[in-house]
DNA sequence: CATGAATGAGGATTCATTCAT
DNA sequence: GATGAATGAATCCTCATTCAT
């Protein structure tokens, strides 16, 4: 996780996305990739070693940039609770922002790629594990109930994705009120 | 969704799970479903007309199979809170204890397959329109707040996935206590 | 060449002809011939041994069609240019009234079946060879040039097949002037 | 018409017309072909989309063929009749030295392949038009009898695609004096 | 570095044929 | 006789990957 990115690499990285988003990891082969990123086929093998490693490598270059999002711009002096909406609400609106991306993760998550780097990913700073330790803070710091992690976990993100899904799928717009609710209940349920 | 079942039919019906769910829709060709559900390649073709087809009739032989699971056995003369939480907690055993059911969804879901017969999903009596319409049933019972439904199901189904999710693909094990926890902080959240 | 017909067989052959006149050797399934034939797949192989040998006994079967046709109602004491002439004409016209018949011979001819039988047919009183009888028989009886038989009859039968297809093929329409004309050029030509 | 031939793709028309002569449509799988031109299966669908394109690409390749050979080797300034000799017995000759072009075109026509482009072959300059255009320029001239042009071209073509079968198809040989023969009863009878 | 022609194993699908009912 | 479900070899086609230019 730290993705050496050269301008060639993007271009891939973003063409790929596009295409598995579109049509799916099958209807998405490297000559479709190729084309879309104006790239030579042989190209994407001077920069990946195989399709797979390109997907997972797709994959942390995803996450890096929601953990970008989501935690760089984020102010360490606020409130816990400010703290604690602020990030729930850019992790949903990055992704209505970044449909592909939400779109290529999902689908990497029921892959069996997953299954390769599934034990990589606790020892990742990525979003997910950030999250984690945020909310392990929290219990810590008396602001959230001493629940188990995977219980706030589920209560914290489980709706944000649920509302992501029923955004892009169901053909309902983004809407900052459902937002906003759905946050402070969850809050309310949580906190101490 | 009403899906005519003769004994072969499921049988291809189950070792297609059961493929898709260890090795995704790629890893899992005709010849490998054929011979896993011990018939001959033509004879799945005898019964659906392509792999598509296969997979979309599929689809909804899970979501009758969940249907019947959740509302069948539910007791109508309940309290609606209780209601809630047996309802909640079925689905979320349901899928605990057919992984592949739920493995083959989550994929379905983020496919393309999906998108063919988003449309169709609301005019069938499927789980997630008749929690829909307990929800709502909800509120006009004055037993839930008055939120958005879209609120509400995310509030109701997020977190119950979120948990399948990390049950599954985090090694962890069912916890009857973090389900409980869970539902009683939901129904907390949300009840008038 | 003598083919026993019962009502399912001749159902058989029908359909048979129809769809090879329509889509080919291939696009003809025995599935889709039992279709249109109105009977089970198996029971074309109560009556055929196998599809060749269905196509082989249907290329029988339509050499003792126009067989019959031409020459049965010929009336034997006409003089020789009258009945040169007439069994001309019944050739032409009976193939652009069996617009299949027609399609299916050209095919056969073509294709390898044909191979396989090209030496009995030699043998037999097959049309072709009572033509070829008919047209020595005037050589000998000093109507027509004592040209090889091979000379006649390309100059006998060739303009017809060209007529016929360039009626079936190109959208032209049947046309009585046309083949008038071309009979009397070719009598013209070989007569003494 | 106006094919691009790299050395691969002449080397599989050449692969493709020998085994659809010898074997028929069916008999001749992709595979087969891509062995006897000595390139990978893959490498065929890199020239040409699929195997109906090859077939009428084949098709058109072979007409051009034919189309050179017949006219451009004609010299304008011979008589009308011997022009008309020529021409003819370079057809036949042609078809002659290259059966499986014959073998080719016969089972061409009567597949269902033909009727996807029979509407493009009259905008062609392919030889059957320009056999016609001399034809109708003959009557013109005065010096072929003022006949249909369906009725000059039956009597022109005919024989001589009648004559090629009963060369290739029975086992008779070719023979010169049958061919003058035979365009001197053609001429005698068309001529003015 | 970049290209894209070439490869061929592998996948979806078809279809002649069999056989239990 | 008649049926049509079941079979699986054979077909068309795709696509990850390589490599000579």
């Amino acid at each position: 996780m730290n993705i050496q990115l050269t301008e060639k690499k993007e271009q891939i990285f973003r063409s790929t996305l596009k295409l598995i988003h579109e049509f799916g990891f099958h209807g998405s082969p490297m000559s479709k990739i190729a084309k879309e990123a104006d790239v030579a086929v042989g190209s994407i093998y001077h920069y990946f070693p195989s399709k797979d490693d390109l997907i997972i490598e797709l994959y942390w270059f995803c996450k890096e940039s929601i953990n970008k999002e989501v935690f760089d711009k984020l102010q360490p002096d606020l409130s816990y609770e400010v703290q604690f909406k602020e990030i729930w609400k850019s992790f949903v609106d990055y992704y209505l922002q970044h449909v592909e991306f939400f779109g290529f993760m999902e689908q990497f998550y029921g892959s069996p790629f997953y299954e390769g780097i599934r034990n990589e990913i606790f020892y990742q700073k990525c979003e997910r594990n950030k999250i984690i330790h945020f909310l392990e803070e929290g219990v810590q710091k008396k602001e959230l109930k001493d629940l188990h992690v995977r219980v706030l976990l589920a209560l914290y993100l489980g709706p944000a994705i649920s509302l992501i899904k029923s955004t892009l799928y169901g053909q309902s717009s983004v809407d900052r009120k459902i937002e906003n609710d759905l946050v402070h209940l969850i809050w309310d349920g949580v906190k101490l």
